[in-house]
RNA sequence: GGGUAGGUUGAGCAGGUGGUGAGCUCAGCUGACUGUAAAUCAGCCGCCUUCGGCUGUAGAGGUUCGAUUCCUCUCCUGCCCA
């Protein structure tokens, strides 16, 4: 990442800089000729809308729209409200739950108000747009697809797959067999209907994205050996340090939906990150030129325990993601969190439990530290909140509590316990006063 | 449909041919040291009303003083054959 150089302006500096943030897996050849014109293209990748809300993992494809629709391309977000109701291929999840066309919509709506914080929907030349597979998938009749779409797919293409080679041995369905089929026909879709000439995608995606290239070919321009439609491909969420990417301290998926993941948590799994992954990270998920990226990491090398890099990045991915006031709150509210001494100002233990989605403590909760710290949430079972009592781990209003049957201690103002579990989770808790 | 190998703690594997099940690796949690980082070291890692009790080797039965092990049926997965 020495030899750094500018990237051309627009869509021709594209791969360029994709290259220099170490996001760029593969392209293919006809791409970088075809951005190299500069004349506008439109191109999609694909989201699963199994939630109502996307998480982290997801900021990956969403900065690769972003930075297309930065250069004057057009992004192109398509939710796979047909594909979803078949089941993904690479997951393990045993058996995939068929969403019904409510909670599809709903899905849809979230992911869409989502994207809305990254991509610019408004009219213009470089609107975003977004489409939802299951507008094409769920009318096409079976003999309409193998007509127009299974017949261009030999057998022995489809098993030279490295996704379906590596489940040869492990056995899978026919419905998985055939997923890559379905995916190309989203892009020739697009391609014919949309005008969407390049479909991007995570490294795993190579192989259904060349499905895709390959049966637009045959389709649109047989006897050519290259596909008028393009494909790019990003790296894969491995974080240098090794550790599963998008990850919480408890181990749930950090989401973009506030009511699942809190700004402030939000803010702490970035400030969070391991030194090593920080210099990825800050490529990945900021828009940030070379120059402001490198005078971070130099400041990550010589003055670590300062975590600038840390702050920086996770008040402009918390800001891009909840806003700008609600990321100052997450800064606010972790400086309070974490100094030494224990939170004592009520109106403030009000604010921060309200910033965090602080538990109340029910009348069960307040049979003992154990109880408490079980039925909040803060420990997953009584007999893990024993263990971290008698571990050193529980602080309460600034007291050590190693006493496994210890009572409850009296609540600040009558109203308040702030609760440290170990070094990094922090929390206010709401006693009913009466 | 026939044959065959399997289903053990979050993951991946051991072990176990009737005698208190549960070991390894990874992941995870806590403590010490730190910087709300890593590395290292130590402890933990089914549940509970914890000097103790309960559950637990896919599920349901059976044989037995006693079953993870033996028998029957069912479910799930891989492979081979039709």
């Amino acid at each position: 990442m020495t030899d750094h150089r500018e990237p051309a302006p627009g869509l021709p500096g594209l791969l360029d800089e994709l290259e220099w943030r170490g996001i760029l897996h593969a392209a293919t050849p006809g791409a970088a000729a075809r951005l190299a014109t500069g004349r506008p293209i439109s191109a999609y990748i694909g989201f699963d809308p199994t939630a109502d809300s996307l998480h982290v993992g997801h900021l990956i494809p969403i900065f690769g729209l972003v930075r297309l629709q930065q250069r004057g391309g057009i992004p192109v977000a398509l939710v796979g409200g047909g594909t979803g109701m078949i089941g993904d291929p690479s997951g393990r999840s045993a058996e995939r739950n068929l969403l019904d066309v409510p909670t599809l919509e709903r899905n849809v709506a979230a992911i869409r108000a989502q994207l809305e914080r990254f991509l610019d929907f408004s009219p213009g030349p470089a609107q975003a747009v977004m489409a939802n597979n299951y507008d094409w998938l769920g009318r096409i009749s079976l003999i309409d697809f193998l007509r127009d779409v299974g017949k261009h797919f030999t057998v022995p293409y489809m098993l030279a797959k490295d996704s379906v080679q590596q489940r040869l041995e492990r056995g899978l369905s026919f419905t998985e067999f055939s997923y890559m089929t379905l995916q190309a026909l989203d892009f020739m879709t697009l391609y014919r209907e949309r005008g969407v000439e390049m479909q991007m995608g995570g490294a795993d995606q190579w192989g259904n994205i060349t499905a895709g290239l390959e049966l637009i070919r045959r389709t649109t321009a047989p006897g050519s050996d290259e596909s008028p439609a393009h494909g790019i491909s990003y790296k894969l969420l491995l974080a240098p340090s090794g550790a599963k990417f998008g990850k919480s301290e408890a181990g749930d998926s950090v989401w973009l939906d506030p009511v699942r993941t809190t700004p402030y948590a939000f803010y702490q799994y970035w400030l969070n990150l391991d030194d090593r992954d920080v210099p990825t990270y800050l490529r990945w998920f900021t828009l940030w030129p070379f120059e402001r990226i490198a005078a971070l990491e130099t400041a990550l090398a010589e003055r670590p325990d300062a975590r600038e890099a840390q702050r920086e990045l996770a008040f402009d991915i918390t800001a891009r993601v909840h806003g700008e006031e609600e990321a100052r709150a997450a800064v606010a509210v972790s400086a309070a969190l974490f100094q030494r001494d224990p939170v004592s100002d009520p109106a403030l233990l009000a604010r921060i439990h309200e910033a965090t989605g602080g538990p109340v403590a029910g009348p069960e909760a307040l049979a003992g530290v154990a109880a408490l710290l079980a039925e909040t949430g803060l420990a997953p079972s009584r007999g893990e909140a024993r263990r971290l009592i008698a571990g050193g781990a529980i602080t309460i209003n600034g007291e050590r509590v190693t006493d496994q049957a210890a009572a409850v201690p009296g609540p600040v103002a009558g109203e308040w316990l702030e609760v440290r579990v170990g070094k990094r989770q922090r929390a206010v808790v709401r006693v009913p006063r009466g």
